[in-house]
DNA sequence: TCCATTTCGTTGACTAGGAAACTATATCAA
DNA sequence: TTGATATAGTTTCCTAGTCAACGAAATGGA
């Protein structure tokens, strides 16, 4: 046996390792929009919707409301997002896409795309497919949910 | 077809959504033992090795020169590892592992062991091995190379 | 109605890492 | 030998998160 638990041993250490390469070559990507991997979940995020609140994009991407609040302000800041009040709670307000952070998010889907491709281009169509599956039933078999962001 | 790129189309979502549950679950683990999983990596790293040079460590597990300086204070603060002067060259040193380092190492061992059984036990003997043997095929064919920390 | 409690979001203190400037030392070429 | 350059680590400044305390507003009994 070799010393304690090999690490390469586990599939944990190759996810982690493919994992990291594939949002790190995604990050270097997408810097050229000058967007971070949060700032476009985040954007991704709203695309679908008219508007969310702070807190349901935090309880979506796993993140704290405090990251949410501070990730709101750099994509304001950006002219990404913009707020909107809540008609009756004087607390809450929703977030929601400005035409410009709306204009973005295809391009930025596209960059994505592109490296997914890059990525798990050099697998075979068999091997994807069964990649793809066994994930999935992880995920699933082990009740896990929020959009991953890091 | 469904809004620009679903994020759940993309393999590489589902791989990050795995590989952060493993790994969060391995940090809440491991803070029981009062250990990071950069530290882990750390003194996982020292363990095959007699001791290595901060540069090797850096090379090794990806991080900057600056994060392994950093990494290694805390490591000396808990009295985990220690350092060498180099014979001749006085700027460099090594970093080992103390005793109470080497001790921890393989009951954190056991712990990751744990997490990787808990994690990937949902999945059939058949699938496991299919996943270990695509997951290293990627990494091959990509050539991709560091431990990966984060 | 009014006070206790809960909820929404923000803020401040803290942690971890990257990038680049910096310090000290070594090496190499003239 | 000595001055230029390269190398080993450290430090500083910055970004991006968490956690916990907080203020303001809503809610729900008594």
């Amino acid at each position: 046996m070799s010393s304690p638990s090999d690490l390469t041993r586990h599939t944990g250490y190759w996810m982690r390792m493919v994992s990291n390469a594939v949002s790190h070559e995604f990050a270097r990507k997408i810097a050229a929009e000058d967007v971070t991997v949060a700032e476009w979940v985040f954007m991704r995020a709203l695309y679908d919707e008219e508007a969310l609140a702070p807190s349901a994009l935090a309880e979506k991407m796993g993140m704290t409301k405090g990251a949410i609040s501070k990730l709101a302000d750099r994509l304001m800041t950006k002219d990404l997002i913009a707020r909107a009040e809540h008609e009756s709670d004087r607390r809450a307000h929703s977030l929601f896409l400005t035409s410009a952070g709306r204009d973005k998010v295809p391009r930025l889907a596209s960059l994505a795309d592109l490296n997914e491709t890059e990525y798990f281009g050099v697998l075979t169509e068999k091997e994807h497919a069964a990649l793809d599956k066994i994930l999935k039933a992880l995920v699933e078999r082990r009740g896990l949910k929020t959009i991953p962001t890091d």
